[in-house]
DNA sequence: ATGTGC
């Protein structure tokens, strides 16, 4: 290890804690270019090279780009859409939970209800939420709300394969599975009001939260692109602790081709989150006749990307790519990129729960700039398996337990359900209360799920 | 996560 590896947990999460995944956090450490530590957040896991909830930030002189240091769902992610609804207002939710299921593509390989032309494909990669937007499904506003403003510089549509394309062109506006979700939300329990109101939440507001990817493409893109830098590696003599750490200088030819696709990538994963906000928006407003604007977007983060990035390192600014796999940025006060009206308070950070379990709006802190290059958290973190979690409990018994706790899941099968079990996860509450009391992110709101659509 | 698997 080129420098120490570092965890942020509880005494109650010591027992999640997998021995893979510690290995995975020292591997990071052996990387070129480490700079000050590899860290991991409440919710690590073991993943694919990089522990999920996995931190490693690398100089650009001799620091490394690594598609296992960002995941298979490239800009997998999460957004918050704010309604003036109050929970009296939504006494029969099944009904439009059942109006969204019908209209949000869910599930593996299911196709969207457009689909995209090769140029509108070019321009997705290139322009993210923009595209979406400048095609009628959203606002400006919408943009103003979007880490990166929903578009990430650098994209270079020619290192995105044909594979990659002809799988993503129908998957713009689709949830996808595995733990995507939409959930209808009530606001609960409000931390800190003067962050609540800068974001537009209040106690009792419906909120609607959307988590998911770039889909098939991202997927393709890091398939494509780790193939290549296992052969980088070989050529830059990188010694790799694990094959899966494959990955090339940040200034080389191979390492830029992947940040540039991997931007095409993150760019279509915004696309997609706007889209299907839209067409949830088409939903409120025939059941509730809302409008576009009445039904804001509080925010939108990406938790699988790697990004450079100004940090101060040892007092000196210094350039750097950090990699957030299952962990979402934390700005805090007075940086670059805080929606309008948030210099003094921070950025809305975006911690979903596992299904039937709380999610939560936090705010970027100072001390996450200083301790974790401007990281946190990015879930629940799982703790049991797939194939665990669905010998525990059928899909259909899970569904009749949150059923009694006023909570209506729809999926397009049980299967699906069981994988999600809530206690195939770390409790969401905990991991966050680690990143709070560690001072990298700070609670602003808690949100309970009243309708879920599972993928 | 994924047209789910060497």
């Amino acid at each position: 290890m080129r420098v120490p590896g570092r965890f942020y947990l509880s005494q109650e999460l010591m027992g999640t804690l997998e021995e893979g995944a510690v290995t995975q956090l020292a591997n990071i450490a052996t990387l070129p270019g480490i700079c000050k530590n590899s860290l991991a957040m409440p919710d690590i896991h073991w993943g694919y090279g990089f522990p999920i909830g996995g931190v490693g930030a690398f100089t650009m002189d001799e620091g490394v780009i690594s598609p296992g240091g960002v995941g298979f769902d490239i800009n997998c992610g999460v957004r918050l859409v704010a309604t003036p609804l109050h929970r009296s207002d939504l006494k029969e939710v099944k009904t439009v939970l059942q109006q969204l299921y019908d209209i949000v593509p869910t599930g593996v390989g299911t196709k969207s209800c457009i689909t995209a032309s090769d140029r509108d494909l070019n321009r997705i990669m290139t322009e993210g939420a923009r595209w979406t937007v400048d095609e009628g499904y959203g606002t400006e506003r919408d943009l103003l709300w979007c880490e990166e403003q929903g578009c990430m510089e650098g994209a270079d549509i020619s290192h995105v394969s044909q594979k990659a394309r002809k799988r993503g062109r129908p998957q713009c506006g689709t949830l996808g599975s595995g733990n995507h979700f939409l959930e209808i939300q009530c606001v609960e329990e409000i931390f800190d009001p003067e962050a609540a109101q800068a974001f537009g939440i209040e106690e009792g507001q419906i909120c609607i939260m959307i988590h998911c990817g770039s889909r098939g493409l991202g997927h393709q893109v890091c398939t494509d692109h780790l193939k290549i830098l296992e052969d980088a590696s070989k050529k830059y003599h990188i010694p790799l602790a694990d094959k899966q750490l494959a990955c090339a200088p940040l200034k080389s030819p191979e390492g830029e081709a992947y940040l540039s696709a991997m931007a095409c990538a993150a760019n279509y994963a915004w696309a997609n989150r706007q889209m299907i906000t839209h067409l949830t928006r088409e939903v409120f407003s025939r059941a509730f006749s809302l409008c576009a604007e009445e039904m804001p977007l509080v925010y939108d983060v990406t938790h699988n990307v790697a990004k450079i990035e100004e940090h101060m390192v040892d007092g000196k600014r210094t350039m750097l790519c950090v990699h957030r796999k299952g962990a979402t940025r934390a700005f805090g006060p007075g940086t670059h990129d805080l929606p309008p009206g948030c210099d003094t308070i921070g950025q809305p950070v975006i911690i979903p729960g596992s299904m039937g379990s709380s999610s939560y709006l936090l705010k970027g802190t100072q001390g996450a700039m200083e301790k974790t290059f401007g990281s946190t958290c990015h879930g629940a973190g799982r703790v049991l398996s797939r194939s665990q979690a669905k010998k525990m409990a059928t899909g259909e018994s899970i569904q009749e337990t949150l059923a009694r706790n006023g909570i209506t899941v729809l999926a397009p099968s049980g299967g699906s359900i069981a994988e999600e079990a809530p206690n195939a996860y770390k409790p969401s509450g905990e991991v966050v209360k680690v990143v709070h009391e560690a001072g990298i992110s700070a609670r602003v709101a808690r949100l309970n799920p009243i309708g879920v659509i599972k993928g």
